[in-house]
DNA sequence: ATGTCC
């Protein structure tokens, strides 16, 4: 398999049986994972030969290694040309995404409180394995009322303001849930999680606007210079998973009888139009719903800490998942399709005049998320008209290192210190989840988000720098 | 990512 670069920061696969497209990989030549050692470019190939993919199999700056398809992988089908859905596509933490806040306070007002705010945050923060949620609700019946509501319905019940709704992706919720296709064992691990963090990459972060690139956007956006900002970055736990591995089990079992042969059993998929896809793409819309109420919820409990603390508001700049297949129309080769696109780990960039997005923020674009890795920056961006890729651009920093071999060089307490020596201030749930989420672990987020700007995915807006990290 | 293998 060859690399071909075609421009500094586009390169291409060349089409190759069983691939039916070519794969496109946006990254510097620095970012490139290494062919011979990592898997991850022999992922985008294998995506490339799913049934009805148009265009290329995509893969931005932060790609790495993950089920099936990689991380930081864009794949859409053509829905009417028996195009397909596959789980994998999608990654375990269905809408795992980025929700970010923006305080009526600047830095050196937060300063002389900040550890009592990091105080409050950390006993009003559910996270780590196994532990509780902020909701506890009282049973099925309402368990299905945020699968099919999300944010909506976590706004109707009292935790947050209509306003946020408008700050959503899909104004709060994905209207396609079906409750009817989550199994009895995803509602068991789900009833208890609504409203947590979870672990691994996972976090609330207090951070503060250090650099504005774009004013209009950013104004827009509701953001300035110094300006204290909360970012929360959460999935949707063991719902999620417990439905991901549902679904890949049922469509490895029908895939026969539809004809359909993957280079990787991981890449098990069905035909969107069949009931095995409209079955997962019901789960997953479920399971998109109760990630968005897990991040409005913890939101309110972020806005109930800065109340009490420092007498500030929260308000929403935005909330966008990562990880997700929607149903969207796009121009292929001069015609209007309908395609199912996959993003995993990879984030929609809807440019200014998208009519998805809403009035106050449709002159000037979609925000953009992006958390870098632990310590390190964070940048706020937006989708540029006639971009590759369907609209989507990189989801984060992206991993260089297992997690495993992330604590073999470093133990958690050392880097808590490490990180405190640079003022920011650390409230872990586990010295080991710690450790893992180094930021030597990580890809440099400043060069991804070069290579994605530069690679005509995106434009900055702004950066943002950690001041307090609540770890998952 | 994940009751890190029902």
């Amino acid at each position: 398999m060859d690399l071909v670069e075609e421009t500094p920061y586009r390169f291409r696969i060349d089409r190759h049986d069983p691939m039916r497209v070519p794969g496109v990989v946006f990254a510097s030549r620095d970012l490139m994972p290494d062919l011979g050692t990592d898997k991850s470019l022999a992922q985008v190939a294998n995506v490339a030969a799913l049934p009805g993919i148009v265009a290329a199999s995509y893969a931005m700056p932060d790609l790495h290694w993950g089920y099936g398809f990689p991380i930081g992988g864009v794949a859409a089908t053509d829905v009417a040309a028996d195009g397909v859905v596959s789980p994998g596509g999608v990654g375990f933490d269905i809408s795992c995404g980025v929700r970010l806040l923006a305080a009526d306070l600047d830095l050196a007002g937060l300063r002389p409180v900040l550890d009592p705010l990091m105080d409050g945050l950390d006993v009003a923060i559910p996270r780590g394995m196994g532990k509780g949620a902020v909701w506890q609700l009282t049973g099925r019946a309402q368990l299905d009322e945020v699968l099919r509501g999300g944010s909506r319905y976590a706004v109707e019940q009292g935790h947050g303001v209509e306003r946020d709704l408008h700050r959503c992706e899909d104004y709060g919720a994905v209207s396609e849930a079906d409750p009817g296709q989550v199994s009895g064992r995803a509602v068991e691990r789900g009833q208890g999680q609504v409203g947590s963090l979870g672990s691994g990459n996972h976090f609330l972060e207090v951070q503060a606007v250090d650099q504005v690139y774009d004013e209009r956007a950013a104004t827009a956006f509701g953001l300035r210079t110094g300006q204290v900002c909360v970012m929360i970055h959460c999935g949707s736990r063991g719902m999620g998973h417990q439905i991901c591995t549902d679904h890949v089990r049922v469509m490895e079992t029908v895939m026969p009888r539809y004809g359909i042969t993957v280079p990787d059993r991981q890449l098990a998929c069905a035909p969107v139009s069949s009931p095995e896809g409209r079955g997962y793409l019901g789960a997953m819309a479920a399971a998109a719903n109760y990630a968005r109420a897990n991040r409005q919820l913890l939101t309110e409990s972020a806005r109930r800490v800065f109340d009490r603390v420092t007498g500030c508001r929260l308000d929403l700049v935005y909330d966008i998942s990562h990880n997700l297949a929607k149903i969207e129309t796009h121009g292929v080769d001069g015609g209007r399709r309908e395609l199912c696109v996959h993003r995993k780990g990879a984030t929609r960039a809807l440019p200014s005049g998208h009519p998805d997005l809403p009035d106050d923020l449709r002159a000037v674009g979609q925000p953009v998320l992006i958390p870098g890795s632990m310590g390190t920056p964070s940048y706020v961006l937006t989708g540029v008209p006639d971009a590759p890729a369907f609209a989507s651009t990189c989801h984060g920093a992206g991993r260089t290192q297992s997690r495993k071999q992330a604590t073999t060089s470093i133990r958690g307490q050392d880097l808590r210190r490490q990180l405190e020596a640079h003022n920011i201030a650390v409230r872990g749930a586990s010295w080991r989840g710690l450790a893992e989420e180094k930021p030597e672990a990580y890809k440099d987020i400043n060069a991804v988000v070069d290579a994605a700007e530069g690679a005509g995915l995106c434009r900055r807006v702004a950066r943002l720098v950690p001041v307090g990290v609540v770890k998952g």
